[in-house]
DNA sequence: AACCAATTCAAACAATTGTTTAAATTTAAA
DNA sequence: TTTAAATTTAAACAATTGTTTGAATTGGTT
């Protein structure tokens, strides 16, 4: 059958390419890892580079629809919601990951880390492009619970956020081992969004600083 | 000369790594940037491993003891500073990478971000044992900020400080081009850098939350 | 000038990479 | 059962990787 094959490959793959990285993940290791033979990949995939892609939209796909319903609802229910309560939106979508596969949530996370930081924003432009209705939103919603930030201290906090996010998902495992060895804490991925969330909204939140340089490039003569 | 071929591979090297990360960026890239022969990087390295140590090295060496001054001056002026003065006290060793390389702090933070991404935690532990010091005196100044915060609060809290800066630092060039393109700005990286430190402090500072979860497993029967 | 060590160099090394091929096999419909 | 399409397979592909080799060249010292 068919979709096994292909369901197997992007099951070993997601955590070959989470573990690893899209470069350091050879198609060899994931189809050993599989159980499937070397030329299935490009059989049902066409190329590495699709492959990755679609291992990113299995989880996008989940996540987005149940975001963007997270996002009406909280809306609809406050005018102005509080910070915490716009990133508190994204815990729900990002643990139902954890349902339709082991350490989903985790996984996904780190993916998108590595989507980032490795393939020169290649991976980035096709999130924005299939996925920039939810993106929208939720910056939308950010601006309602922030009136007194415009829209480029908005875009940056954001991608502060998303940083802080997608790095310590990417760190988890070895954040957890310190912090069971030094604190005797057994944190879970829930735990530790749970600890991120006020983290990164008051982060958000904060006052501008005045800018006294980063002005446009004006001759004033 | 020796010596201007070693520093010619370092320096083409840092300016690879940190724009196609370790894995991405090959010897013979390299060694045809620097002008140099192939299998100089292995002469006077040894392997590539070690001279992306040896990349590091060179800027840690320079923003280390700088930084401990730093955080000598701030604990020794005032008894209890604020979070902001403590991350303030990055800024100026992190500037002054700039002036011995073009662009210096810049590739230093990209670098440090791919060392955390890629190599699973091997850079992490060699910058741990060569530079527990400064990293231990960083902690305590934080922990004087913010006595309401125990050990392990400023623990996961410096990890999520790490992850923003570093994740930021290393999609700084993206960013910046969609910041001048959307919103008319010419950032630097030392705009980027004061837009961090008040996110940075205002996260760290921020009260923690009660944990239901996370408990140390005890049988309480 | 003669010597020795340090360095550079072109060439080849073995290993690994993503991809392609063409035959073998399986699957499902006629 | 026959037939044709879909899938799997082993093998080879060309390209690239980090590293090593041994001879050529350089630099400084006697």
């Amino acid at each position: 059958m068919s979709i096994t094959t292909k369901t197997e490959i992007l099951d070993a793959a997601e955590v070959l390419f989470a573990e690893h990285g899209f470069a350091d993940t050879s198609l060899r290791a994931i189809t050993t890892k599989a159980n499937v033979n070397l030329a299935s990949v490009n059989y049902h995939f066409g190329s590495k580079k699709m492959l990755i892609q679609e291992v990113l939209k299995r989880y996008l796909d989940i996540l987005a629809p149940v975001l963007e319903n997270q996002l009406i609802d909280l809306t609809q229910r406050v005018k102005q919601p509080t910070m915490d309560q716009v990133f508190d939106s994204l815990v729900a979508p990002l643990l139902l990951l954890n349902k339709s596969r082991k350490n989903g949530t985790a996984i996904f996370v780190q993916l998108l880390g590595r989507g980032y930081s490795e393939s020169q924003g290649h991976l980035r432009k096709y999130i924005q492009n299939y996925y920039g209705s939810v993106l929208k939103r939720f910056v939308h919603t950010v601006h309602l619970a922030a009136p007194h930030l415009d829209d480029s201290e908005i875009f940056w906090r954001l991608h502060f956020a998303i940083g802080t996010f997608v790095f310590t998902m990417a760190s988890s495992k070895a954040l957890s081992e310190i912090a069971d060895a030094d604190y005797q804490q057994q944190v879970s991925i829930e735990d530790i969004i749970h600890r991120l969330i006020p983290y990164i909204a008051a982060g958000t939140m904060c006052n501008p600083l005045q800018m006294p340089t980063a002005q446009p490039k004006l001759d004033i003569a």
